[in-house]
DNA sequence: TAGATTGTTAATCGATTAACAATC
DNA sequence: TAGATTGTTAATCGATTAACAATC
């Protein structure tokens, strides 16, 4: 019923449906049935129909589901039906090569720019993109008209930065520093912190 | 009892209180509550006392918990009291941003080495690091003695790369492509995956 | 001692798994 | 029709929260 009911886990499980999804209709493949999806994700055919059924019906008994049309559902569900520009602050090392990440396309992301406050930066290119001075944010915002913001600035920045973000009307943050962002109701904020993921790895890892 | 018990989030949070303690002993603190705890993390205090309970007893009630012997315990169980050798294979943007990445310091993690397959890029310095070619991986795996390996190539390499690291004594593996990776017994992989961070963004952002 | 805070137990909550009637 | 597969309910599992006796 409500679809703002589904759990965490299941989001993120309905994304890597739909990047399966993708990689069947690239296939050519018309049908596909929950257990075709385990075998290509490693998610239970019993979870997955689980998951879907938090957004409603897509499939036939006895058939399976039509790859075109749920992928089409599920792109709308997860609002990844139409492109999203993303802004990125933070032109060193990381927020350059974020800038020109591959991966984004698939879903749709486009990176339409790319901010620093350090002038020896501000004006140079980096990936085809003019380094512009993070100062000038808000003036920018409506012609990038974009919702999605990414930190890769040093940490101590971070929360200042996403205080920018949410002033020139970003909405989604993904932060790439340890800080816990502090943002206002209807922004939402992720961590990417590769030094906590390290960390727990080492736990896991024998010896 | 069981040290291996611990559910993964609560390693996940363990991992947090380490770096908060490491803060406190900065701060000179002597002594820290699991309250203290969750007014510098978020987690609440009954949460980090269940949490530190799979590992042992650490506090005095009435008092709460040394900050140095409970950080000294946590980094032991977490295998953070050593330094740790890390690889990095994929010289592109994102690896070599990731061998300069500062905040692997305060964990102690040490970029060993960058490796590549591509010979333009091979024998030249990045970050400091030579760039050497991943084909000689074995070669230099008594040398480096590392135990943990970065994939940061294109998804098309990285279960190779993730078999030659396997083969060179890594056990830990942080994998940035999407592939889910195949590894043997005793060794673990976890996977960031950046465009998966900004589509479930996309779910939970308004609008 | 009185107050603070631990470690742990029991209660709650939420997510996953198993199972199956409905149905294409 | 018979076989396949869905959507859903009930059972299980696991993690979080609440509560409190023990104790510094």
């Amino acid at each position: 019923m409500s679809p703002l009911g589904a759990p965490e886990p299941t989001v993120g499980r309905i994304a890597l449906y739909l990047r399966c999804l993708r990689a069947c209709q690239r296939e050519g493949l018309q049908t596909i049935s929950s257990y075709g999806i385990e075998q290509r994700t490693g998610i239970s055919s019993g979870q997955v129909r689980k998951d879907l059924s938090y957004f409603g019906e897509f499939g036939k008994p006895g058939r399976g589901y039509d790859v075109s049309a749920l992928l089409d559902r599920l792109a709308r569900i997860m609002h990844l039906h139409v492109p999203h520009r993303v802004i990125i602050v933070g032109a060193g090392h990381l927020g350059t090569a974020l800038a020109g990440y591959a991966g984004f396309a698939e879903s749709r992301f486009e990176v339409a720019a790319l901010f620093d406050n350090d002038p020896a930066k501000i004006g140079k290119q980096a990936r085809g993109l003019e380094i512009m001075d993070v100062a000038s944010l808000n003036e920018h915002k409506e012609r990038l008209g974009a919702r999605f913001g990414i930190i890769a600035t040093p940490a101590a920045s971070a929360q200042q930065v996403a205080d920018l973000m949410v002033q020139a009307g970003i909405n989604a943050i993904l932060n790439f520093t340890p800080v816990r962002l502090r943002v206002p109701e209807g922004v939402v904020a992720r961590n990417v912190d590769v030094a906590h993921e390290l960390e727990v790895l080492s736990y896991f890892a024998s010896e």
